[in-house]
DNA sequence: ACAGGATCTTAACAGCGTTCAGATAAGTGG
DNA sequence: CCACTTATCTGAACGCTGTTAAGATCCTGT
């Protein structure tokens, strides 16, 4: 089916699907290599013909859920009406699709993906960026608050998700996380529009590095 | 000294020490309670006269760690000349103190203490929402926009911290990591501060919550 | 049809968290 | 100073974990 059709038919897939189960059912860390491969109707060993172990299972998870959260996003902001909408639609994307599974983002977000043909397409971080240049495009944001406000707003709205996914604060409905990242979201944008003389550091996004060392 | 002195003095703090120590050289999750045990020179079963489960001790740890992250906040706030300034300094501090050790801060932030008598003091949290009461007292936060800003302050610091601590973005020097702290932090007082006629949900923090429940 | 390689199984390894019965040391009341 | 209680730690054992190696099985290309 996905990969080859040997024996299982996909079992690197499946294994993925199964992985993903046991930590939405038993949080990020309460599961094994051997469930998810019983799970699957596998024996443990047969795992690592797809993967060298159960950490590059675990990344290449994260690998997986990251891109559906990037489409999401993408797919939230062609849905605004103008460039502020859409932004502001990313970011309640975000927010909403990390509290649906709070241990899948958890795990999402602390699995560092070192592998280099990990790609992430669209990345978080690359849609937030698009629409902020989409922003400044429309004059909305000036040429002086433009630089770094992707670290900016990706921080905010990063912090919202897992300050509400970590139980750390709590909201009494779903809409109301919505809110609260529009209003932080639009705070941050109206104090970053009225910057003045002042330039700040390049922050990097780690994957995007990878991939720009890849190619070269 | 700490707790009791019977054969070896103070082991459950010997043993936050031991893990501790080996989360900052291995990982959050790269240590064993075995481990932690074989380091302070004690069998495994010891371990548990002082803690439940290897999880009681991690979030004992998170709640030792936690206290020291806001205790380094509350001090770098008395430092501040103006309540903004002093606001800015503790936020600085809470992304200073989690890219010095970003393992212990993932750890701390991951583990939820749900132990009735672990009590935080005082908790980053509150330190930010003291700060903002003094902001608004000073008349540099509208009414309007006081509530919840604590939610919004702390999730843009949370995120710079995290963001930087999980290694998804990166900054070239520490001192960037503090100049983009305070470029969020101020723009975002910025953007509330203009806030108009608009009301939020409330936010709980889970700690107090769980520290009033206690205490009723 | 057959060779070769990918795929999966079975068996085994050390290490893990956890439990429990027993040894040892510290505190307590006479 | 003694017995007695209680807290503290040890040693051995349990089932489970990630991982590896050797061998069986199935698919594919020629």
């Amino acid at each position: 089916m996905g990969k080859k059709g040997y024996h299982h038919g996909d079992l690197r897939g499946a294994l993925l699907d199964a992985a993903e189960e046991l930590v939405r059912e038993r949080g990020a860390a309460g599961w094994s290599l051997r469930e998810a491969s019983a799970r699957v109707g596998v024996s443990p060993s047969a795992a690592y013909h797809h993967f060298g172990s159960r950490d590059a299972l675990v990344r290449a998870l994260s690998v997986r859920v990251l891109t559906r959260l990037g489409e999401r996003m993408a797919q939230a902001a062609a849905s605004g009406k103008d460039p502020r909408g859409s932004l502001v639609a990313a970011c309640r994307a975000y927010v909403r699709w990390t509290l649906a599974d709070p241990a899948v983002a958890r795990l999402a977000f602390a699995a560092p993906a070192r592998d280099p043909d990990a790609t992430i397409a669209p990345h978080p971080h690359d849609v937030i960026d698009a629409e902020l240049d989409r922003l400044a495009e429309a004059g909305e944001l000036g040429p002086e608050a433009r630089p770094a406000a992707e670290f900016a707003v990706w921080a905010a709205v990063h912090g919202v998700a897992t300050l509400l996914a970590d139980g750390l604060m709590r909201l009494d409905t779903e809409e109301a996380a919505g809110e609260q990242t529009e209003r932080v979201v639009e705070a941050l944008l109206t104090g970053l529009r009225q910057e003045r003389g002042r330039t700040w550091p390049t922050p990097h996004s780690t994957h995007t590095e990878r991939r720009a060392r890849d190619r070269g």
